[in-house]
DNA sequence: CGTTGCATTGAAATCCCTCAAGCGAGGTGG
DNA sequence: CCACCTCGCTTGAGGGATTTCAATGCAACG
């Protein structure tokens, strides 16, 4: 899981250096890209936060985990997605890559400079934090209140939609991941998408890429 | 549940018109107070934003319920919290008094000039988004990953330093409350509640004032 | 061709929910 | 004042959805 952030700590610039990073719509400031493995680990818990981070390419996931080993997945941030944002100066989740991916890192001191001058951008800082509440409100829902069926029916629903690919979803995360996020485990996981499969609400070619069928009927489990 | 909002309706200033209302620590905007009966509705899911609140005192609950009627209670309010800032112009839960309760209203226009005049307004509206965003993140795990032993030990401890009562937690809301925000049921909350107590961890001289006897039981069922 | 890392499947266990009854405090009316 | 009702809380018994434990399948890779 945690391979090597030894190379974060050296800080060069991958990518083109002092190039902007478009953060947000108005929000161009100088920043650096950078590649991540699958599983390794962005940033990590408890860890200063000294940048703020989009997606390029590739999937992430937040997650937090307990002293023994349960974890919760926050949030998986797709291209484009920004990421890191946080009300201290520690990171209250880590970060890690899902797949490989690149990453842009903003520095949050340039972040709340631009915020500082410019209203219209401390106005978009503002709405990505917003955004993230309106999404967590759902999720919260979704764990509090909301059976098996429900949970993979909505996640398949929300990934449709998010990757803009039809009636085809890729998936770039494990079981694992899914389960993690969904506070289920594998096992439920895989049991309640063959059901699905069975049910003709989905189609499963290979465990990573699903074919919705029957949106309704995934639609029909959510509120 | 829903009792008359009618009077809302009106928009009288109920308290002293005019006279600043301390939303953040510099910003004092012009605004009102209300007051809410037990159980009335402060506003509704998918009714315009137009306004930010602040308990003044009392206690309040924001809600999002499914069309079968399961209920997830996303936060509870105490005096001095702000609630009510949303992403877009509709609100996306709603927000009922647990007790009776006084409300400040500020116009969402007047919080967002202000923003707009000032960085330094604009940072703490930030805040408020973050803050809440770490207070989900926590509650996210408790919902996906924790039991009901540790889900209530949790709540214990949040209101016992929210409440801020030592070891006294005088309880506003009614176990049904509580169950929703936790994701259980009235009867699991119940009975956790009274083995708690024959574990000695907590007292229950009435059902909603508990005396915290053993921190470090409860605390220990957390991460 | 064995290994490794997911994913699936099955059987048993468990935690929590559902259903149902009882209890106690507070209010109301006779 | 007491009977009566209501409402919220507690308690019990039984059931069910999900987890746990364990085995198998399967594709990728050296």
């Amino acid at each position: 899981m945690q391979t090597q952030t030894a190379e974060r700590t050296s800080f060069q610039p991958k990518g083109i250096p002092g190039r902007g990073i478009q953060l947000t719509e108005t929000m161009n400031l100088p920043g650096f890209v950078m590649e991540f493995a699958r599983n390794e680990e962005i940033f990590g818990e408890e860890e200063p936060a000294d940048f703020v981070y989009k997606v390029i390419s590739g999937t992430v996931r937040t997650v937090r985990i307990l002293s023994d080993g349960r974890r919760q997945v926050a949030a998986f941030l797709l291209a484009g997605e920004v990421f890191g944002v946080e009300h201290g100066e520690l990171h209250r989740f880590s970060a890690e890559a899902v797949s490989d991916c690149k990453v842009a890192l903003v520095r949050r001191s340039a972040v709340e400079k631009a915020a500082e001058l410019s209203s219209r951008a401390a106005r978009e800082l503002w709405s990505l934090a917003t955004c993230d509440l309106v999404r967590l409100q759902d999720h919260m829902l979704l764990l509090g209140r909301k059976n098996a069926n429900e949970r993979v029916g909505a996640f398949l629903l929300d990934m449709s939609q998010r990757t803009k690919g039809g009636d085809t979803v890729e998936l770039a995360m494990s079981r694992t991941d899914i389960a993690d996020y969904l506070g289920l485990t594998i096992e439920t996981v895989s049991r309640t998408l063959t059901q699905m499969e069975r049910d003709r609400a989905i189609a499963l070619p290979t465990c990573r890429h699903i074919l919705l069928r029957n949106r309704a009927a995934l639609a029909r489990l959510d509120s």
